[in-house]
Order: C-alpha cells, then sequence, then structure tokens
DNA sequence: AATGAATGAGACTTCATTCAT
DNA sequence: TATGAATGAAGTCTCATTCAT
C-alpha cells in the first residue's frame, strides 16, 4: 500500500498547507498559532506534526507554494509566442495577480509581504525566496530578449538590468494595492505606459 | 527644570528606539525580544518601559522612524527647484536610500520590510504605513507634475497614475537588492532608462 | 469518550481548585501565585491554562466552590421539617461551620474573609459572593418565617429585617473566631440565648 | 527645630495615609499601588519612603487608623453614662457607622473589610487588629455588664459571651451593607428588636 | 497513524523600592 | 529633605512541541 499511502501523504499536506495558507494570509506568520493551523486544517496536533516536523516547515511549505502559484502564471502569461511589450506584460501580469489573489481562501500576495519579511532573517524561507524570485525574474527576462529583438527595448542594455526593473514594478503595485488600496491594473498600467514612453537620455 | 526633562525624554526615547532599530533590522519585528531591546538600550526593564508602554508601541516608534527618514530624504531629493526627469529622480533616491540602509545602526531598508509585513495585520502600523506612504508617493507626484509640465511625460495620464508606477520601482529595487543582492542604483536605473525609452502604445 | 472527557475535565477543574483552595486559605488571593497554584496542583503551567482561562477564573471558582459548600451546609440543616428557634438555628450552623473550617485542605472561613475583600473591588467576585449571600439568607427567611409561624418571633416584624439581623450574626463570629480565635459555637450560642432573651422594647 | 519638624513629620504622615485610604477604600490594598498612594497625596516617590519604610507600614497605619476611628466611635457612644440596652447600643452604633461610612474620601467599612482578609495572613495587621477589637468588643463588655446589672440581661452568663453575639452582629451589618446593599441601620435594628424578644430557652 | 492533554521554556509587563542629583 | 528616573525581581500567561493511549 506505499502508492496509497504517498498519495494520501501529499493530500493531507495539501490539507494543512491550505489550512496554514489561509491563517497567515489573515494574521501573518507569527501571530498565526499552531493551534490556529490545527484548527482550521480539522486535524489533531499530533497528525499535523506527524506531516510536518515544525511551524517553520509549514511556513516554509506557505511560502513554496505561493511563490510556486506565481510562477506557474508567469510562466502561462510570459511564455507566449506572440511577442509582447514589456508593459503589455506587466499589464497582463498584474491582471492575473489581482485576479489570483482575490480568490477565495486567501489573499496570495498578502502571504507574498509575509515571506519577504520572514526571508531576510530567516534562512530557510531566504533560500526559498531567493530561488522562486530567480525564476520569476527569468521569465521577465526573456520577455526583455524579445522585446530586443525586435527593437522595442534599447538592444545595447544588459537585458538583466531590465529585466530587475521591469520585475521590479510588481512589488510596488502589491504593496500599494494591499497597503493604499488605490491602485488598479488599469491605473498602474496607465502610469507605466506614459512613463515607458517619456522621452529619457538613453545608454547610446 | 521642564527644559532639561522633556530633553531628556525624547533623548531616551531615541536611546531605545535605535536600539530597537538595530535589533529588529537584524531579526525582524517579532523575534526581536523585550530583552534584546532592554539589553541593546542599556536600559532596565523598567526604564524602557517608562517611555514606551508596550512592545507594540516601540515597534510603532520604529517604523514611523524608519519611514521618517526616508520621507526627509525625499523632500531632500526631490523638492528641488531644478527639473527632474523621473528616471533621474528615481536614480538619485535608488543611490541615497543605498547609503542610508548602509549606514551602521541597522539597514533601514530591512525595517521597511518588516514594516509592510506587519501593517496588514496591525492597524496601528497600517495607519503609520499609509501615512507616510502617501507622502512619499506625493513627492513623486511633484516631480511627475513637472514633468508632465515640461513635456517629459505625457499631459493626458493621470499623474496619480503615473506617480503609482514612478513610486512602484522603489519596493522592487529594495527587494532585490535585500534577498537577491544583485541590483545596484547603477543597473536598475539602466535598466529603468532602457524601459521608459521603449516606444510603447501610449493613451492619446 | 466524551463521556470520559467530560469527567476528565471536571476531576482535572477539581484538582486545580482544590490546590487553589488550600494556598488561597494559607497566603490569600493576592500572595498566593500562580506558580504556587501550578505547583501545588501538581500539573504544569499549561495544563492548569487549559482549564482556567486566568488567575481570577481560578479565584472566582474557589469563591463560588467555598460559598457553595457552606449554601450545601445551611440547606442541610435549615430545611429540616422540625421547627428550629432562630437560636437553635444559629447553633447548629456554628458547629457545622467550625466543623468544616477544621477540615484538612484550607479553612473555608478564609476563603471566606478574602472573598468579602474581593467582592467590593471584583465585579466577577461580587456577582457570585451576592448570588451566594443572598441564597445563605433565604435559608435563614425560611427559619424566620417559621418562628413567627408558631410565635417564637414576633409576627409584625418584616421577616426579611430579622433575617438579616439573625444572618449577620455569622460574620462576626467567623471573623472574632479567626482574629481573635476566642469564640466558640458553645461561647457565641451562650451569649446569643442571653440576648434573644433580653426584654428589649418590641414593635407593637 | 525638633517641634516644627515632629508636626511636619506628623502632618505629612496623616497627608500619605489619607491618601492611601482613599485608594485602598476604592481598590483594595493588593491593587492599590504605591504610584496610587503618591499621585494621590501630591508627594514624590522619594518623599513618602521618608515618612514610610514600606508599603505594608502604610497599610498598617490605614488599618490603625480606620480601626481608631471606629474606636472612638464606640466609645463615644457607648461609654455614656445613661444605662443602654444591648439592642439600643447597637441601633446607635450602626447609624453612627453608616453616617462615617458615607464621609467623602473613602469608605472606612471597606477598609475594614480589607483589614479582616489581610490581618489572616500578615502578622503587622493581625497584631493592629486583633488589639483594635479587643477593644471594640471591650466597649460592648461594658454595655453587656450594665444591662446584666440593670436585669435587662440575665446576670447568669458570662459578660464576654454576650459581647461577643452583640459585638458579632456588626461585622454582619457591614457585610451586608456593601455587598447586598438592602440593609440599613433601621432595618438591621428592626430584626435585632424582633429577635432579642424572641422567647429563646435562657440558661437559669 | 491518530489523538489531544500535557509540557515548560520563555515572552511581556508591573511595581515596590532606591539613590544620584 | 526632596525629587523622580531608574532598577530588576517576580508575576501572569502563551504556544511550539511531545507522547501515552
Amino acid at each position: 500500500m506505499p502508492k496509497v499511502t504517498a498519495e494520501h501523504r501529499v493530500a493531507r499536506r495539501e490539507q494543512i498547507v491550505t489550512a496554514a495558507l489561509t491563517c497567515v494570509s489573515e494574521h501573518g506568520f507569527h501571530k498565526t498559532t499552531m493551534a490556529d493551523v490545527i484548527r482550521e486544517s480539522g486535524l489533531s496536533a499530533g497528525a499535523v506534526y506527524g506531516y510536518f516536523r515544525s511551524k517553520d516547515e509549514i511556513i516554509a511549505a506557505i511560502a513554496d507554494q505561493a511563490l510556486g502559484t506565481v510562477d506557474d502564471l508567469f510562466a502561462e502569461i510570459l511564455s507566449t509566442e506572440e511577442p509582447l511589450t514589456p508593459a503589455e506584460a506587466m499589464r497582463r501580469v498584474l491582471v492575473h495577480v489581482v485576479a489570483i489573489a482575490e480568490r477565495p481562501g486567501g489573499d496570495i500576495t498578502r502571504i507574498g509581504l509575509q515571506a519577504w519579511a520572514e526571508a531576510v532573517h530567516n534562512p530557510a524561507i531566504g533560500a526559498i525566496a531567493r530561488e522562486k524570485y530567480k525564476m520569476l525574474r527569468g521569465h521577465y527576462l526573456r520577455v526583455v530578449r524579445r522585446a530586443q529583438a525586435d527593437g522595442t527595448v534599447a538592444a545595447d542594455v544588459d537585458p538583466e538590468h531590465v529585466a530587475q526593473a521591469l520585475f521590479g514594478l510588481l512589488p510596488g503595485f502589491i504593496l500599494q494595492r494591499l497597503l493604499l488600496g488605490d491602485v488598479t491594473p488599469e491605473s498602474y498600467s496607465a502610469g507605466i505606459d506614459a512613463l515607458f514612453g517619456s522621452s529619457t537620455p538613453q545608454t547610446t
């Protein structure tokens, strides 16, 4: 019965992570207690500890899942064959990020905020965040390269640097949306469009 | 002797906030214990609680001071008389933010990350963050308005939206710098310059 | 297994209350620390807090139990069918109160003293004390009514007032016993008998 | 300057005791902090500690003063030349106790309750309470002796025992007044009168 | 594997008291 | 003597984790 058990384990872990995600999205990593997760998951303390060695391990799993979800999203949006301008790529990402954030079961962008704060002090989360963020930015890198290929973006600039800046627009959107609540994909995209058309002295 | 006392109070509060800032920058809000702050401040438990009613009040003071420092910085850089292109404004901010972050006594941008995560769950921090972030973005708004006045940025776009996007570049820089460590004001600015010159379909 | 669990909870609560009663009887509400109760109960801090939310809740439980014990005693003594003169009722109560007070595990009358002092400032204890004392006095009220019926006590006096005075003899007994140590049920009863036979100008 | 200083000391001590009395009457011995007393007295911490070595010493002074006030009252009421029946003596005491209790600056009977509870555990308060209560009861003893002399009370009963019972009516009055709030000197006296005229089998 | 009562280290906070000025 | 900031021991309570059943 190894296979059944393996599937069972995966299902149980998912059940726990989902419960934890809900709790953490609402109260943050540190005000979420194991008792909260245990209650929300509908399991017993012993059961939860049968699938995760510690609270830190659950936190790592949440961060991994949350950032993984965003990675899947990016892969779907940005790996399309059609050429995307950087601005259009950003716009699509924003629309989908908001859509995912508004799904019931916990705002994934709030988990992101928690992960950022935790990553700086907690090596395990730091490693996960580093890995995932490199992947996320990698998707933008491909967009940038394509844009440089078709002349939308100056070709003599390190594409890594352009990807840094382009990807760098996302945390600011998430933050302003959660904190100030006055940004929308449309407003932010309009601002981006205006900026991207501004006649900036370019590196030649 | 009221004057001495008032000054004394302010000095002691600063002493405590400075100590707390160091601790929090290193370990985060929640892994920083009052014992840490007390030890670092060189005072006794009772003394600290004579100046702050609770740990939460100290956290609020840290957030306020950290974001206030950034506000001062923005005021100095962005309120200049000379016209600044958005890209140039951003570049100057990045340079100074890094300079401040590297000052001994705790990286202020790490406090920022903590504050973002806390603001979502802690109403007191949320209020402070909202207030300060509106001010910060307001500085960019003035830059944008000036840029629209001299034609650097399209005039038919809501300047608030442009400010959202421009200001929105900062969190992404801070995050990538702390998490990935591979962005510098120079690299990020190069990327911004490339993007801002890209021919994006503009709202007409 | 709900039945076992429910019984278990009750048993544990009793275990804690019993331990607390011992401590409080010896040191009073305020000099009894949770550490004392925890040690005396033989449980851990966490276990105790699993059954009572706070020290105040334990104090309330003690007061409730102590005054409840006295109520049971009164019910047994005073609700007899045989007609009791007020003096005889008092005598029996005194004898049994002393008997209970001298049982090992803590003098219940000392808990009473604590409860009196606490009831005035602590609303929770105040509510308990009020409720229980009304019940206790109610038992005397029945004695008085019967005495008025058979002519032992003047019938034209408000029985509530007579119950106030009769019941009012008890705190003075308890207090003198604990404080001065020179009263016994016998001495006090002898005094009562002498007073009750004194020719007082009666309401006619 | 010894005399001025001595008077000064006494005045200051009274000032502190008065402040403490107000606090304790409202919040009890243990919830009254030295900070409360210091604030209420209008002095500084150092000053208060210049007149009292410790909080316990202040508590002792309060208890002493409160019970002393009652003693003065008893002396005035009960040491009159005119013969008083026990019931009449009690009635006069109740009236005056309530009058004193209702004076502004703290209900002295609430201090009494605190003192009873404290006396059992705190040797210093115990000693004061014992001394004062013996004096208080002594006043009743004189009333009883006079009543026995003129035949109002049976002469063959130990007057100490009668004094125990008679004095024993007072705590019950105070307690019911503070706790239940439904007793008055009139209601209680009416009850006493009814009881004292009841035909109790007397020791012959 | 599951349960959930129990554990106990450690967090935050208070407050009686002291002492440099 | 007076001040009041400072002290630090001690108190209440939480919560991640374990283990007997």
